[in-house]
DNA sequence: CGCGACATTGAAGTCACTCAAGTAAAGTGG
DNA sequence: CCACTTTACTTGAGTGACTTCAATGTCGCG
């Protein structure tokens, strides 16, 4: 269950033999969720570092009135906690938009890794970096790239994390939100989303249906999208045929 | 200089007498920004580790065709190049909003100290979550809140982060942004920067006169921008009167 | 079959943008 | 010390991208 964080932590540094094994041999508990719900933040133990191992999360941030932004995407590799972890307090709030496999591997377990395992340490340091630097990119696209630029962007981004830990399906690959969750993730209305990815079917650029989206061109809709790629410091930039 | 670099990491998580030593002892070389300018990020040594210790910078990405988003801000005692010390790279692109002064660490000596203290290694850890979250927030911000919701937080936000510091006085504190500058923070045009700073003095909130705010009712302006504060994590709220 | 969730469409409205002047303040050079 | 330039701020008018509201359509499922 650990394979998968190896192959994440190494698609951005380089991990030595030692490291590998050391990791390898956490011990792990496997959680299922069945299927979509919000406020999932509440049932991860606290002692507990969790990592995505299946389906798609989200992170969100409810402002007192209603209105929702969803902060990240999480995908299959991404450590869910490492803030609680490293710096305490709560956990934000978090939906499972899929049904979700976690692996739960017990805080002291880890500790005592890391103490050993320096270039660990610093491999999960930067992907809380690489996390930042997609939120940064968001910020870009919500400031300041038009609705069409937005979505086109996101779909960019999401198959390339996708296809860097195989969860791709050649161009297609799966993106279980709703129109209205991904206007809430873009900062845009439903109606909006809606009229936007008709636009970018009308141009061949992309297929979408119950939650499967196909990149007709990925290369266009790069350029669409004004996405640049080195924001998600990938090693080996997976770019398909 | 490392003073204020303890300060900073104090105010997040606790270090003990040994860590401040350790910090202390650092080897520090001072720069000096005479004033406002971008591109900053390609004049800072690529093997020192840079803390501002005065004055304001900001981290920004232009798109290909022009348009600029300002990504965050930087006052006295944030470090501005972790990210290259954890995870190698280009620094992301940098401005100088006011003469600067910047001290300069050699990433070797830092490198030494972390091995023999791990809880800066988690501190300085901390404060690039920190800088994440604070991202998030303004994702927040600019993907649901309204124009003068965002302004009133940007101001509840830099007044307590220079608070942290000390950098305020009283209820006011040195801003100084170009209105333009606001606009490309906050995903707005500079007009209607202009017309929501208005809206703000009419309000009897704010003055903003050549950089400096003075804020009138913290409480109300928070509660229009919908802060929170949490999401600073300040171990001690500064909360002034 | 009928319900519920999601997607789609149309129409009307608005918040914030763009364009275009005009004013104010601060620096520059002769 | 005063024309001249530059930079920032302010104001008005018109526009447009995106929103809101309100139906209607479609699909999967018990």
């Amino acid at each position: 269950m650990t394979e998968l964080l190896v192959a994440r932590l190494q698609s951005h540094l380089p991990l030595d033999q030692a490291d590998r094994t050391g990791l390898l041999g956490l011990p792990v508990r496997v959680l299922r969720i069945p299927g979509r719900r919000s406020d999932l933040a509440g049932t991860l133990a606290r002692d507990h570092i969790h990592v995505l191992v299946d389906g798609f999360a989200c992170r969100y941030r409810d402002l007192p009135d209603g209105r929702r932004q969803i902060i990240s995407l999480l995908v299959a590799g991404d450590v869910i906690d490492l803030r609680r972890f490293v710096l305490g307090g709560e956990l934000s709030p978090l939906a499972a938009l899929s049904p979700l496999g976690i692996a739960a591997i017990p805080d002291a377990s880890l500790f005592a890794l890391l103490e050993t395992a320096p270039r660990i340490t610093r491999a999960l340091w930067s992907t809380t970096l690489i996390e930042e630097s997609i939120s940064r990119e968001w910020l870009v696209s919500i400031g300041k790239r038009s609705a069409i630029e937005r979505v086109a962007h996101l779909l960019c981004e999401t198959y390339l994390r996708l296809a860097a830990v195989g969860r791709n399906d050649g161009h297609r690959f799966p993106l279980p939100l709703t129109q209205s969750e991904l206007a809430d993730a873009l900062g845009l209305s439903t109606v909006h989303v809606n009229r936007t990815l008709q636009e970018l079917r009308r141009l061949n650029l992309i297929a979408f249906h119950s939650g499967i989206v196909e990149l007709f061109d990925f290369d266009a809709l790069a350029q669409l999208g004004l996405f640049s790629l080195q924001y998600l410091h990938l090693r080996v930039p997976a770019r398909p045929r």
